[in-house]
DNA sequence: CAGTTGTTTTGAGTAATTCAAAACAACTCC
DNA sequence: GGAGTTGTTTTGAATTACTCAAAACAACTG
């Protein structure tokens, strides 16, 4: 389901981050892509499966670094543990079930990043626009409908 | 600074929320209301003024049935723990400086609430678009360019 | 003012994450 | 291609913010 170009690439990455690469950056690269949002735990089991042994900790070293060197997002809504996805540099947003917990990527509200000035942002320079929706996810609305 | 009649209000307040009124409900909604955004620790602190003896966990005890009820709000931004504010109902959006975790409120920022809609939600049924704007405070602006 | 029910306290427990030091592996340079 | 340096991973412990549970207590009801 991956092939050897994917592997030279997250390769090539790392490296253009000024980052060494190991096999446990390129598992949790892996394991984060195209794979939703992941909170730590969920990193460890898929990178258990082609890394075993790997500690929690590293996980967590890992997700700090390349989500420093901008190859990963991170977000941390309320009641959640932070979660990360792969899906980097186009400034989109989130909508969380308030039952569930799911999360979805949803597309820039208002044209381009950030999407959003405040008129009165009380002497802040604002760098970045986050916005988050909160509603019922859809198997959430069949569940209690039915 | 606050009078009698503030007293009677929150009282009232508690009572129309179906809660009863005790003495730490009544210090903890004096030690939020217009003190802007506070955590646990700092509502505890301001409590312990007006009520010594006050213990931490009846303080989330109190926060959490507070915020239930909608006599409060809470936040829980990034990086920082849950903060409490008085300010209900008018789904206000924050600013939150990236350098020391300071909070001010930022008016709606599209017209009425919800104030934003996506146009593709995943299947959600979305009720309620939270806006976390992220940037330098005044302070740290002042600081880094001294 | 006695009873009931909800609240607060005390004390312990947990989840998610961070800190620190030692073992180890990637890249650099010869 | 092997030694050295530096960054990474592991192991193990600690911390922060918060929740759970049971007993002591206080607010409202009649």
């Amino acid at each position: 389901m991956h092939t050897e170009t994917d592997r030279d690439d997250a390769a090539a990455r790392l490296r253009a981050a000024g980052l060494k690469v190991t096999a446990p950056r390129l598992a949790v690269l892996d394991a984060v892509s195209g794979h939703g949002h992941l909170d730590a735990e969920a990193v460890l089991s898929r990178v258990t499966v082609a890394l075993p042994g790997t500690s929690l900790q590293s996980v967590y070293n890992v997700l700090g670094a390349l989500t420093d060197a901008g190859l990963l997002r991170r977000i941390e809504p309320a009641e959640s543990p932070a979660l990360y996805e792969s899906r980097t540099g186009d400034n989109h947003h989130h909508v969380v079930c308030t039952r569930c917990h799911a999360v979805a990527d949803v597309d820039c509200v208002v044209g381009e990043p950030p999407c959003l000035a405040p008129s009165d942002a009380a002497g802040f320079a604002i760098h970045t626009a986050e916005v988050t929706f909160w509603g019922l996810c859809a198997d959430c609305q069949r569940e209690l409908a039915g």
